[in-house]
DNA sequence: GCTTGATTATTGTAGGACAATAGCAAAGTC
DNA sequence: GACTTTGCTATTGTCCTACAATAATCAAGC
């Protein structure tokens, strides 16, 4: 169509953006930079030092901070700088409370739709999870994504979408899921088809059952993961470099 | 004692903030702007005529406006700039559909709660519904949104607290909550009561049953009430004013 | 009357500068 | 030697000015 031939660019980050886009490359490369981990809970974020990275002033790059900010992968410390946002068992507990809720929202709602169209790219979207075989955790995450994602499309309340997508959800899962065994994984799967079977078969009972089913296992495994962790891994790694450490982690 | 003598400021609003207090000094004035309609929906915020009216540069009032989008009230145009959103009757709709469950997890959370400070301090701070006699509008909205804003705290979750306060409902009941009668007021309290002694009285099945009524006949009269309206009040007010129309609304 | 081009209003971004502040380190004091 | 104080440094908060890019509007020409 209108689409000017998808070029590869080799370095995405080194050249510019096309003006009006600056600040979003800025925010999806460092989102990407948090989700994979390369910035690591705790790592701090220096306007300047982003300003070297990308080639930008610091307006743009205030701007995507406050961007990350409001999505809550990190937090502003007044006088400190920002920092990539580190989840407590407890915070973690508190977000898959309320995503609990909204999911299973999604799946009610995603189940009494009737829409044909809508209900037919639902089938198409969640088709990867009906293939068989195992899977790695890295495609579990982004089949769970998209599955999640197809859902909240299906419900069509697109403030519950906009809501949910601010639900860090993707962060738990950067922060949880690189720990999913095969059997978790292909427990996952299932329940995973248990949802959209009920949602295709139009019951919003089963479907919002399924889900908190889904969700509450899924709290259970990530508080009890990040209850083992320390809950200070990479604070002092980026803790305080008093004289510029050679060869800085971030970068 | 190292605190230099709290003198207090003749002008609070009109001096110029502490410093660091800028952006927050401008966004909770618009916001007032905003929620008393003295900012209609469709207005529009251009950012060099905040300039002028808050003596900043552009850097504070774009930040404000960031954040302003962020809350969800107003919304940003690319290159034509920012307007106070409107809330057509299907968005009324959809926000009602997810605060229900915000808002019913909420009660349940509190119900259940038996910490006893946070439980004295709820008592305290929802007295004012309890208080015989009509109230006005305005009065009611203030103790509406006390009252639910002290459901949240004793329901102890601050993520959860954190996404309903991002949902508006201030919006909503700016922009509904002017035509509130007698009777539908008098209603309102006895639901908060309703839900208030199930709260008190540790029933979670209550509490979460009388919520879900409040909620849903609000949301019914709220999308009632948007649907009369033809959808572009304030519209042509601001619409595009050519040549500098004299003595403009706004400011 | 419709299309086309110029104008304007407005935002997006740059870059540099200074103020304010928090935290740290060193100096000085008991 | 431990404590307090002072000064320094890193970093953000804010300001200013300027230019580029773009969308909407307006004027002219076909």
């Amino acid at each position: 169509m209108t689409e000017p031939a998808q070029r590869v660019e080799p370095f995405p980050t080194a050249v510019a953006p096309p003006h009006g886009a600056t600040v979003a490359h800025i925010v999806e490369k460092l989102r990407d930079d948090i989700l994979t981990r390369r910035l690591p809970p705790g790592a701090r974020l220096v306007e300047v030092e982003l300003t070297a990275r990308f080639i930008v002033s610091r307006g743009p790059v205030r701007e995507a901070l406050r961007r990350l900010a409001a999505d809550g992968l990190i937090e502003h410390v007044p006088h400190r700088g920002a920092v990539v946002r580190r989840l407590g068992s407890r915070e973690i507990q508190e977000l898959f409370e309320v995503r609990v809720e909204l999911e299973s929202l999604a799946a009610r709602l995603a189940a009494n739709n009737r829409d044909k169209r809508m209900r037919a790219r639902f089938t198409k979207a969640i088709q990867p999870i009906f293939e068989a075989g195992p899977r790695r955790a890295s495609e579990y995450l982004c089949e769970n994504a998209e599955f999640h994602r197809a859902i909240m499309e299906l419900a069509g309340n697109r403030q519950l979408r906009d809501v949910a997508i601010r639900l860090q959800l993707p962060l738990i899962m950067a922060q949880v899921g690189d720990v999913l065994s095969a059997q978790v994984l292909e427990a996952s799967v299932r329940e995973h088809r248990a949802i959209a079977e009920a949602i295709l078969a139009r019951d919003p009972l089963a479907a919002v059952g399924a889900m908190r089913a889904h969700l509450e296992r899924a709290a259970a495994l990530a508080v009890a993961r990040s209850a083992m962790i320390p809950d200070e891994v990479g604070e002092q790694a980026n803790a305080r470099r008093p004289t510029r450490t050679p060869g800085e982690p971030e970068l």
